[in-house]
DNA sequence: TCGAATTTGTGCGTATGTATC
DNA sequence: GGATACATACGCACAAATTCG
């Protein structure tokens, strides 16, 4: 007991609560700058480290942003925009390369001889040690990172071939299924796997995001007419930026 | 400077790595009880504040649990599996209540004169506070909770009828298509939006797992062949247990 | 049945690191 | 380079949950 405050929970909940209520009621607006944790430890009356915990509180549910040196600010509200990952109704084209409708660039950085991880291989249905094509893409939209790609393909499919590389030969940039195609071979799906994680500190460089943000990392992979698998990748898409979609057509009774 | 320890990083990180390795050596096996904080502070000469960090650290990545009372456990490694969302190769029936596939009982509960949330009267394209019937569902599989699942349907479209309650009427439990059938609604389109959560402490209690965890909040929405939302639902589905699995046809060139 | 001991979970204070201006 | 502000790490005290005698 001997609390002292009028209310019933922790302090630090309090004062997130009035943080809540003051940009609620717009005194902070979205961009805006707080005051410093001491004027605010002040004038609430309770320790730095409570206003603290009220703004890490606030800062993980996507309400307020911490700049190291700078000051904690008022997030805007979500300005997140589909990321269609499906055909949807429009016979948008698709390479395996970036999602349905995307406008952006990318960076590409392959690595010719890799090594196939445990799972990686297990995925690709090779032996992990197995010789690999593994291509790391950074998409960029408007000048901000949109997402992370990691994509492995087998030199058994691709091996001795102009497309080897991703982005190289004469089909650099193009995508899988172009590239697949080229060989011969017919990429007729792709099984996808959404999966919640946090971002780790070189992630979050790499995205302009905080460190442990959420963000849905996707393990996707296309296969052939024959059910083999041709090419795998993992993908990294920041939660608060995005909406991935999926837009399924339902077969008619 | 002036560490001591030879490692190159903080104290809470090493123990960590010490913490792993035992696991992965077969020295604690999976199900198995850690030492108490205390016990492990005294070996690695540490306080046990810092053994704390440690555990929350392998906790939240999911390899160690906590439970309150009683001792840190070792968690089964993922025995994650598929939870399919999209008719796939084999021609699977879709009722719009539960995943492809799925095997399972569940428990319902409705609400009938609901008014929209604002987000949610935007999904369905009624305005907010317009009346809705919303159900909550919780899904079993192996008497383990699999998923929650609050759906929405504006009584626009289903009102009057004996169908206006999911989980009555003639047609109870057979699912959004059959119920819009009913009505001469086609039910022609789904779309699925995934997104990153972390589960609260009832949601946590009701699926069983630590408050916290990560989760998969899907937002659904079915369509009617004029591109009319019909219905609109939030599904939480752990992180840890199930595997989302979209499996998408490609279209011949 | 109940209460004490044990163990994890939570809240809070302080010192140090690091990015920004 | 100095000052400021947030980020990280560590330690202590208490609450909550569990277990067991």
């Amino acid at each position: 007991m001997a609390d002292g405050s009028s209310g019933d929970s922790a302090p630090y909940l309090r004062v997130a609560a009035r943080l809540r209520s003051r940009i609620a009621d717009g005194i902070w607006t979205p961009g805006g700058r707080l005051p410093s944790r001491g004027e605010l430890g002040a004038e609430f009356g309770v320790g730095e480290n409570v206003v603290r915990r009220a703004q890490e509180l606030l800062i993980s549910t996507g309400l307020l942003e911490g700049r190291a040196g700078s000051g904690t600010y008022v997030r805007a509200p979500f300005e997140r925009r589909p990321l269609l990952r499906t055909p949807s109704a429009a016979g948008l084209p698709y390479s395996g390369l970036a999602p349905f409708g995307f406008t952006g660039t990318w960076e590409a950085d392959s690595t010719a001889k890799a090594e196939a991880p445990p799972l990686i291989a297990a995925r690709l249905g090779v032996k992990a040690g197995d010789p690999c094509v593994r291509t790391s893409y950074e998409f960029l939209s408007a000048r901000q990172p949109v997402m992370l790609t990691t994509s492995w393909e087998p030199m058994a499919v691709t091996g001795g071939s102009v497309v080897v590389l991703p982005e190289g030969g004469p089909l650099a940039g193009h995508g899988v299924v172009a590239r697949m195609a080229h060989l011969g071979i017919t990429v007729a799906r792709v099984v996808e796997s959404p999966r919640p994680v946090h971002v780790d500190r070189d992630q979050a460089h790499l995205l302009g995001i905080a460190t442990g943000s959420q963000a849905t990392l996707i393990e996707r992979t296309h296969y052939d007419t024959g059910g083999r698998p041709v090419e795998t990748a993992d993908i990294l898409i920041p939660a608060d930026r995005w909406d991935i979609t999926y837009d399924i057509a339902l077969p008619g009774t």
